[in-house]
DNA sequence: AAGAAAAACTAATAAGCGTTAGTTTTGTAA
DNA sequence: TTACAAAACTAACGCTTATTAGTTTTTCTT
């Protein structure tokens, strides 16, 4: 009988999402069964209900929890009195240190958001299109201040998105890159491109 | 007793194929039954067995066509005797179609590969680091003739991959943004940036 | 029109799914 | 030590899954 140990700073339904989010990655939400998660954590399944909810709620609280860190960090850009690039970015780098320090829970928020049912999937979809919408109002901001060129902010914004996103391949080389290195490469990169 | 209609181009099995991709990129291959998949094709999910082997034959089918796609023109970059940059070009523009012409497979191509059995996953993988590996080689080459910056050329390609990857995300604004619009928008903030 | 081949059908299989009920064990506090 | 609550267990539920077998219908060829 074996028990599922509480982390110091979490609970044992933390346990069971951090462990959720590893496996949810790894197999995709649906492909991944209740069994298996219960497996992974050395327990019963029927146990797991003790703790959680429902297997959803497992995506949801992951999920959510994401974008939520994601839009807070937002805020606090949008309230700073910095310029456009520089808010730029302090934006890229935090997704990359999100796609570094919490990969899990990040790429199971990008692709597997579809598992989740109503009303959760609209909530989500709505969150994370305010979030692109008020990133381009800081690239229009910055093209109508004259520091970015004229280019077309919501594809601009797209593409950053896109790139940050692509880091989830990145995983597998952190030994042959540093951090630093990787984010200094990519913040030129998307902001002053690579031609001579 | 509905019957498969094999359009022009297309045996039965493409039909099948075809549908799968869509069900596939909507919600997912694990979360796609077979009896969804016959019934959008208006048909008994036993009939589909008398065209096809299996659920993931159909995923296999779908991801290495797209990989088989996309090495093809590879190769076809490669022998050019053109610029660094305007090779760069040629690649993000392809991306940039297949991602709009099968939207569909490219998608389920970039998503659901995690569902592909063995040996199948391994040569999927393989023949995806290949892609990547030739890719940095034509960065590397346009370092040295200095008509690139001296960037970090592997996280370059996964900055440019990951764009175009996200291109996912455009198909619901397709109606705002022109297909020439969009290219030479990307094209352009991924080889010079946006930065003034 | 007759016979063969293709492709649909119905029915059933065994396995796996998320989840619940009921029970037993474990840990905690009086 | 006793009592209570937390959390584990076993067993089962009803449902869905991919796939197969066997049969009937449709289509193509002669």
């Amino acid at each position: 009988m074996a028990k599922i140990i509480a982390s110091k700073n979490g609970t044992k339904k933390d346990v069971i999402t951090r462990q959720a989010a590893a496996l949810f990655r790894k197999k995709g939400f649906a492909a991944t069964s209740m069994r298996e998660l219960a497996e992974n954590i050395g327990v019963e399944a029927s146990s797991l209900y003790n703790h959680i909810g429902s297997k959803s709620e497992l995506l949801q609280t992951i999920c959510f929890k994401v974008a939520n860190d994601f839009n807070l960090h937002l805020i606090e850009v949008e309230k700073k009195s910095s310029s456009t690039i520089s808010k730029l970015e302090n934006l890229i780098q935090f997704h990359i240190h999100m796609m570094l320090d919490v990969y899990d829970e990040v790429y199971v928020a990008n692709h597997e958001w579809k598992q989740l049912q109503e009303p959760f999937l609209s909530n989500f979809l709505h969150q994370r299109k305010l979030y692109e919408s008020r990133m381009i109002e800081i690239l229009k901001t910055g093209i109508q201040k004259k520091e970015i060129k004229n280019i077309h902010p919501h594809v601009a914004v797209f593409t950053i998105l896109s790139a940050v996103r692509g880091l989830e391949f990145w995983q597998q080389h952190k030994k042959n890159v540093s951090v630093k290195e990787l984010e200094t490469n990519m913040i030129n990169h998307l902001l002053n491109g690579i031609t001579k």
